[in-house]
DNA sequence: GCAACGATTGACAGCGCTGTCAATAAGAAA
DNA sequence: TTTCTTATTGACAGCGCTGTCAATCGTTGC
């Protein structure tokens, strides 16, 4: 194996100091046009490429990005936290920075000592939800002025955040189903500690409100964006009072355990109850019924979010911009016109 | 901002040199008990972290290990691969590293440029399917000694491998409709550069031969490993000839397309038709019905791959082992004995 | 003509740690 | 007693690059 070509090579064979390649590959200013053709061709010769580890020490940065998130249960996939991951990969690569993915648990002691150790690690962080929600993480934050930019509808004086529209997207989801002739909708609310779960519910009721239908507390059940707790929402939401004839739950997962409940219950979708989610995951695609569901700007948020942070990372700024973005409701199969009759589905 | 404690630091407070902080740090032997205690008491006083920019450089080691897979559409997530990530992430911590996330793409005109890239950014890797499975990959890998294990039934030579036996997990699949009475037996292969779809292949038609029902070519579909395609081949099945009392579709994404074009042709499942599908993603779980599927071992697999490149790393050694995992077939609803007379569902 | 300024380049210390080699003390064997 | 071996520790060069400061040349303004 041969040895890696070094910047003294490339200077070399360039008939240049070797701060001068550092300046061609740091595309300082103050490099004349010739000097710098005559660097990157010498560096082509030799399949130069800067060693990052020595780069990171000299410079005192790394050139990565930790993306930090919540994880509850390593053993279960979550597509939301997958596809934001996927889109600021590639958008860190276009600035020349590699992500590292760091899951953490919210409940965990040692939290802070491991964002601590991380922050030494990375130049940047990027805060998912929930954890961009907690007061600690917050606070250590501010405390050390960590670069970061947070998803999260709460601003934070000094740090830029990037959020959806969730308030407006569930009032427009909701509206949909009031569109449609609903008037008793149920509504499963996300975990209690996110910061999206009360904006999804503020949207709930305000759509409500609009069209002067009274908010019902027995119509909300409180469940935790997954599959099983969505599943034991509907079956209750389901077995008593005046029953709903949509469910508008706060995330597809959940969504997909109310499928599930008013199969064994026989309530037919959408024939004699509606069911909406909300994140347009996988899930909601190939579900059956296909679901109604609101559709986040995953690939906009990665990027905006990515963009915020190396803006603050290369000018040292304290960007605080805070950026909501609109969701889109999209309708499938899953969301109907409440029958004449509101009742059972017939076997 | 505090500076950041650094070796120099440890090494004044604890009364010895440098030289030593390392061999604490790094438990290097020939060190005393009394000593190593001295220097992590002071350490921990100082909140010290070795810096790992400089262990990098001075060692010529990175600490980080590369997963790389293909990733034709950056906008659907991979099941698969996003537990294959998180079991590896679990494990590169154990060993004190981090993993890197690289997504590429196989039909890429600068496929090895990007893994030349890599491969000097990481001290190893760990090969995905296809990629482990591609000619000119495994070229690279030998050529330059890329220290690394690959997930893939093909070994080779000097390199760890890791798979799972798909030839018995599609055989015992196969059996398990086989003895629930299915003489048609639909299947849908998938992508056809990927080894493992000739491996789910071979073990189909072991279980027919075995069983003395004959291979009949127009019950094989081929798929791409994706819904749509999937689908797809499900339509073409169920719509000519001596037609399939059962379906098995080499992963889950196909098998909700099955379930998909069943429904729209009116073939109850599981009643006129059983479907199977492969991998136990949260399609499968999630669906209705609840798709048979084989179960594979995914923390098992991460663990293993990332032992096995610890090994390599610290030893130095050409391990060559090769793992075969064994995967479960997981019963749920969409499987059933053929009803007695074959034909399309009733409204 | 002289001084000031800007463009351009180069020398080199040092980032925080590891690898290599040397030094020393203590114990065992001849 | 002398020599050899092992355990333990320390000195220091250097990994590949960046930041800081100096040097030099050419141009402009007075």
């Amino acid at each position: 194996m041969l040895r890696r070509p070094t910047i003294d090579d490339v200077a070399g064979l360039a008939g240049v100091s070797i701060k001068t390649v550092s300046r061609v590959f740091n595309r300082a200013p103050n490099v004349r046009r010739e000097t710098r053709e005559k660097v990157f061709a010498a560096a082509e010769t030799l399949h130069y490429q800067p060693n990052l580890s020595a780069r990171q020490l000299a410079s005192n940065r790394t050139f990565l990005v930790g993306l930090v998130y919540d994880d509850p249960d390593p053993e279960t996939t979550n597509d939301y936290v997958t596809a934001i991951q996927s889109g600021s990969l590639l958008a860190c690569r276009d600035y020349g920075y590699h992500l590292l993915i760091n899951p953490v648990s919210v409940s965990s002691p040692k939290l802070i000592d491991e964002l601590t150790a991380l922050n030494r690690q990375v130049d940047g962080l990027i805060v998912l939800q929930p954890l961009s929600d907690v007061r600690a993480v917050n606070q250590f934050i501010t405390e050390n002025d960590v670069a970061c930019v947070r998803l999260s509808q709460r601003p934070l004086s000094g740090y830029a955040s990037i959020s959806v529209a969730d308030v407006e997207a569930a009032d427009e989801m909701t509206e949909h189903l009031l569109s449609l002739g609903h008037r008793r909708i149920g509504f499963i609310m996300g975990h209690p500690e996110h910061g999206q779960s009360h904006d999804r519910m503020a949207g709930y009721r305000r759509a409500l409100e609009r069209n002067g239908v009274p908010f019902d507390p027995k119509l909300v059940a409180q469940g935790l964006f997954d599959y099983d707790s969505g599943y034991a929402c509907a079956r209750r939401l389901l077995s008593q009072g005046d029953l709903p004839t949509a469910i508008f739950a706060s995330n597809d997962p959940m969504a997909m355990g109310v499928l599930s409940a008013a199969r064994e219950m026989e309530f037919d979708v959408p024939g004699k109850l509606s069911v909406a989610g909300f994140d347009d995951s996988p899930l909601a695609r190939h579900a059956y019924p296909s679901l109604t569901t609101v559709r986040q700007p995953i690939a906009s948020i990665a990027r905006l979010a990515t963009e915020e942070l190396m803006q603050r990372l290369q000018n040292g700024g304290s960007g605080d911009a805070n950026h909501c973005l609109k969701a889109e409701v999209i309708l499938r199969a899953s969301t109907a016109a409440p029958s004449p009759q509101a009742g059972h589905a017939s076997s």
